[in-house]
DNA sequence: ATTTTCAAT
């Protein structure tokens, strides 16, 4: 078998990929989520490079399995081992908020693992099913930070998960109305979050 | 200028 590349070297998305599902003014039909996790020691925190990745939805092609990235996530989770005696951040970025079911199944795994913090940062808000913003606050109520991604966040994204390598294309091109849409979209998680409703 | 949401609310 030929030398494959280092174990370290990882997959990055496709630029049009991650421009396509993290435009905050599009509605696309699937989910993509980036995530990476690090070792929390005293007041620092070490990247674990070797579980840094992104993963997307599994579709509906007939007859096979559909799956939330959420649910692929807790799955990968699951299979790293995270050591029980050390403490872990897990940091998403994902193109649409969880629905009910991922949050309910979100706070299943926090309240299972004290000794893993999550973050959530999300391009849009999945207000498709009712229940959307309770399922948003029982995530926060459990501990994870929910916020919407901002131009940080679309950067840092941009630099550390998505394949640029001509130079030309190094900076995140600003989309029009982005940062806009981003600080409508955290004004209505504030209140969504804030909202004592249950 | 528009559109609408990880198949199946």
């Amino acid at each position: 078998m030929a030398a494959g590349p280092a174990p370290e070297a990882r997959l990055l998305m496709d630029k049009q990929t991650f421009l396509d599902n993290f435009s905050n003014l599009d509605y696309p039909r699937k989910t993509y989520l980036c995530y990476e996790v690090e070792l929390l020691v005293g007041e620092n925190s070490i990247p674990l490079d070797e579980y840094k990745g992104f993963l997307h939805n599994k579709g509906a092609a007939m007859g096979l399995e559909h799956r939330h990235a959420e649910l692929i996530l807790l799955e990968r989770l699951a299979s790293w081992n995270l050591d029980m005696e050390l403490r872990y951040r897990i940091t998403c970025f994902t193109s649409w908020s969880p629905c009910p079911d991922c949050a309910d199944e979100l706070v299943n795994f926090l309240r299972a693992n004290g000794h893993v913090y999550l973050r959530i940062f999300a391009a849009r808000i999945y207000d498709r099913f009712p229940g959307y913003e309770a399922g948003l606050r029982a995530l926060n109520a459990a501990g994870a930070e929910v916020a919407m991604m901002t131009l940080q966040e679309f950067e840092y994204c941009w630099n550390n998960f998505v394949d640029h390598q001509q130079d030309e294309d190094k900076p995140f091109p600003p989309l029009d109305n982005l940062v806009a849409r981003s600080e409508e979209l955290s004004q209505r998680l504030e209140g969504i979050l804030q909202n004592q409703e249950d």
